[in-house]
DNA sequence: TATAAAGGTGAATCCGCAC
DNA sequence: AGTGCGGATTCACCTTTAT
């Protein structure tokens, strides 16, 4: 058998590209999938600005059902990609996630935390209707109920916490500034670039060095980029060809670092 | 037609007792649903002693597609009961609430916020296999995308806020000490009672004086308490005798206050 | 050059009523 | 049902421009 690409950004759909992957080929999975937002109308501030608002077409479906079937194709996959003692990471608002984690325990993926990223810095809610949206949902998740071992860097967590057990809630601020990728346009490359520090966080508290790390919506590579930074392997799965270029060239910028090595011991369930 | 019950126990099956309701006669529906907790071992303290866990009876179901059809039939009856500018909150966990949060959907409720309730005093994990799970999550629905308006105090929550638009994450402490109800052999009544702390901004936030609210999972009552001290009728539900008999004894012991008012002007979405 | 003021922006399901 | 208008509505950053 060929062994499985490591290191490589793959452009194209990842369905039909996770379809030509062998079975447990990677440790850990981090998914950013669309999130379906169905926003109804343009959003005014009381500065009489407009907000830019997530109007890509990747984010477009016609309705729930296409969206089910649309995440049952690239989770199955990803389940079936993952090692055994492997574990997944999935990103998504109030919009998305419940329906993807209710299609992950249909998979019979198990759940270890759903972990809230708290925003630091979010956007107001203008209009003064609802509460602030502050807040993004990561389910954290091992293959399945009878998994005996999955990778966790408890001392490592807890050492970043000043000493105490790392809670599922992280504070982390927005990307912005000198870390959001812009065009040549000045304006930001990708709708929803997730912020370094975030999937630093995801990659050193679930896997080792050396290990392989996949993302199925790599979009502007912030994953390859942490991954790489980290001394893990990637593999990048991106449809869109101008993001894929952009993520490319901002991984390849990054230098190599020294060879792979195990810092804490790994948890059992 | 007769005009629907108020300030009143009904003791028990929930989905029964709301078939005999009428349409439309509820203005906010507080859910508190069994979870479906599937422990498989006793947990353990690192002292050795045992920790009491979620495992009551009514907390078993055969699998999941039991607990999804239990699910679509309260949640039904709720959306039934509400009134069409009414809203619903709904408190579970991760190993609930994201089937919960997709059959709303698939019900027709449109979402208006996630809340993390961010526990200030949450169980570590004792293992030091996970992070520390210190949220559960509250959706707050209203009936459909189409809806026009319902009740947001919105500068009642910014005024509680430090003058700051209030977020969807909430740091209240889980129910201890003298508020947490003990039975006569000094232990817990109830497993899940909720802290009065989130039952008042959820009560306070989305309803007024003079208003019915609605919890077909009563338990000790802690929706009918608040909802008393805050002038706001209520309608609770609950199969078990003897956490009714609780709840009756623990509300009929708060003063009546005095007639409906309105504090604060409705938003209108 | 240092400090202050002004401007920009972020995965957003963000108005109600009269005509 | 669509349109138009009155009125109420924002937080934490970072960058750019002005003093």
């Amino acid at each position: 058998m060929t062994p499985p690409p490591r290191d490589i950004l793959l452009q194209g759909d990842c369905i039909e590209i996770m379809r030509t992957l062998p079975d447990a080929c990677v440790d850990l999975v981090f998914a950013d999938p669309p999130y379906n937002l169905q926003l109804q109308n343009e959003l005014i501030r009381p500065d009489s600005t407009r907000v830019a608002a997530v109007d890509d077409a990747w984010d477009k479906f016609d309705d729930l059902a296409s969206y089910d079937a649309f995440t049952r194709a690239w989770m199955g996959e990803c389940r079936r990609l993952l090692k055994d003692d492997g574990t997944i990471w999935v990103i998504g608002s109030y919009h998305n996630i419940f329906r993807v984690g209710a299609i992950m325990m249909d998979l019979g993926f198990w759940f270890l935390n759903d972990v809230i990223w708290h925003k630091t810095n979010p956007m107001p809610n203008f209009r003064g209707t609802r509460f602030t949206n502050a807040t993004e949902t990561l389910i954290w998740a091992q293959k399945s109920q009878a998994q005996k071992r999955y990778t966790f860097h408890y001392h490592d967590m807890k050492a970043l916490n000043d000493g105490k057990q790392m809670q599922n809630v992280w504070r982390i601020a927005l990307c912005t500034g000198a870390e959001r990728i812009k065009g040549a346009d000045g304006k930001k490359a990708h709708s929803t670039q997730k912020p370094e520090a975030l999937l630093h966080r995801v990659i050193s508290a679930s896997s080792d060095r050396g290990d392989v790390v996949l993302d199925p919506f790599f979009g502007t590579g912030t994953t390859g980029a942490v991954a790489k930074k980290l001394g893990r392997h990637w593999i990048g799965i991106e449809r869109d060809p101008e993001y894929a270029r952009i993520a490319q060239k901002r991984i390849d910028a990054i230098p190599q670092i020294d060879q792979p090595d195990h810092t804490d011991t790994p948890a059992e369930s």
